[in-house]
DNA sequence: GAAAAAAGTTGAACTCATTCATAATTTCGT
DNA sequence: ACGAAATTATGAATGAGTTCAACTTTTTTC
C-alpha cells in the first residue's frame, strides 16, 4: 500500500504553495525566484516544476482560490436579492470587488491577467477564462432573478444586460489594478455611475 | 554639421521596425528573437536596444500606428454620424474592428495588452493606456453628438454612456483576440447584441 | 587637417524561467 | 524482506531578453 507517497505529496504542495504566496504578497510575483520559493519550501527547483508546470500556474492556484470564494458569497445575493434593482446589482460588484484584495495584491492580478490574455490556450488561460465566465455568468443569473421578480422589465435579454454589465466591471476592475494609487471607493463610484443609468433605464 | 549622423540614425531605426514588423507578422510576436531581428536590420543586438528599450516597445510602434489611423476614421464618423443611433455607433465600433487586424496579428495583439496590464507604469504601458483613453473619449464624443443632435435623450450623462459602451466593446475585442477562432463577424454579432438594447434604451 | 570629445555600436556576460539526464526514494511482486 | 519497477527529486545545462565595458565612427575644436 502506499500513503506514504500521498502524503509527501500533498505536504510538498502545500509547503510550495504556501512559500509562494507569501513572498509573492511581499515581494511581488516578478522579482520572486522560483529558487527562492524552492528554498523557502525545502525542496529543488525542479520539485517546484514537479509540481507546477510554470510559475504562472502558481499564481492561479491563487487567483482560484479567490474567485471561488466571490463566487460563494455572490450565489447568496443572486438566490435573495436585496431590494431595488441598483441596490442589489451594486451590492453584487461590490462584493467582487472587496473581497479582491484578500490573497491577491494588485501587482499580482496584473501579472495573472496579463498571463491569462498572452496564453489563452494553456491550462492557465483555460482556467482563467472560466473564472471569468463563471462570474460572468451570475451576473446574468441576478439580472434574470430581478427580471422573474418583476424588478426589471420582462422584455430585455438577460443574457445581453448580464455581458454588459459584466464587461463594464471588468474592464474597471482592470483599470483599477493597472493604477496603484486607484481606491476601492473610486473604483466603486466609477462603476455606479456607468452602471447607474442603465439600471435607471432597465428598472420597471 | 551633422547630417550624416541622423540619417544613419534614421535608417537604422526604420530598417529595425521593418525587419521587426515583418517577422512578427510571419513568426509571432513572441517566438522571434531580438538576434532575428538585428540580423535582419544588419545591426547587433546592442544596437537594437539603443532604438527600442525593450522587445515590447518595438511592438507598440506599430499598435500606435494602428490605433492612430482608427482615431483618424472614427473622427470623421463622430464629426458626421449616420442617421441612427444603433447604427451610429455600430459603425464607429465596426470601423475600430474592421481595421483592428491591418497591422497587428491576434498574438501580436495579445502580447501587446499583456505587456500594458503587466507594466502600466513603463513608457510602453502608458502610450497603451492613452491611446484606450483617446477611443473611450471618443465613443463619448459620439455619444454626445447623438445627443445634440437629439437622437438620443439629452438628460443621459454622456460620460458614462459612453464609458460602458467603451468598455463592452473592448472586453469582447480582448475576448476576439484571446480566440484564434473566433471571426469578425461573430465579434460583430455579439457587440451589437449586448449595445442593442442599451442603444434602444436610450433613443430620443 | 589632426587630435580630443561626443555619440553610437558591439557582442560577451548576466539573470532567470524552464528542461532533462541522473540519482534517490517508495512501492510492488514473490 | 529483497530486488525489480515505478515514481519522484535534483541541480547543472539551455535559451532568451537585457546590460555594459570596450571599441568605432562621427563631430567639434583649434
Amino acid at each position: 500500500m502506499s500513503g506514504l507517497r500521498e502524503k509527501q505529496k500533498a505536504d510538498r504542495q502545500s509547503r510550495i504553495l504556501g512559500a509562494a504566496v507569501s513572498q509573492f504578497r511581499v515581494s511581488g510575483y516578478r522579482s520572486v525566484r522560483i529558487g527562492d520559493i524552492a528554498g523557502r519550501a525545502g525542496v529543488s527547483v525542479g520539485t517546484v516544476y514537479n509540481y507546477y508546470q510554470t510559475k504562472g500556474d502558481i499564481l492561479i492556484a491563487v487567483v482560484a482560490m479567490e474567485v471561488e470564494e466571490v463566487l460563494e458569497a455572490g450565489a447568496a445575493i443572486v438566490a435573495g436579492p436585496p431590494e431595488g434593482v441598483q441596490v442589489a446589482i451594486l451590492s453584487l460588484i461590490y462584493g467582487y470587488y472587496d473581497h479582491s484584495l484578500e490573497y491577491l495584491s494588485k501587482e499580482m492580478w496584473r501579472s495573472a491577467m496579463a498571463l491569462s490574455i498572452e496564453s489563452p490556450g494553456t491550462r492557465y488561460g483555460m482556467l482563467y477564462h472560466d473564472l471569468d465566465r463563471r462570474l460572468a455568468a451570475q451576473v446574468t443569473d441576478l439580472v434574470a432573478a430581478l427580471q422573474t421578480r418583476g424588478d426589471v422589465t420582462g422584455d430585455l435579454n438577460a443574457q445581453a444586460l448580464g455581458g454588459l454589465i459584466f464587461s463594464n466591471l471588468n474592464q474597471n476592475f482592470i483599470d483599477f489594478v493597472k493604477d496603484d494609487e486607484m481606491s476601492l471607493t473610486v473604483l466603486k463610484n466609477t462603476v455606479a455611475d456607468q452602471t447607474g443609468p442603465l439600471v435607471r433605464l432597465i428598472s420597471a
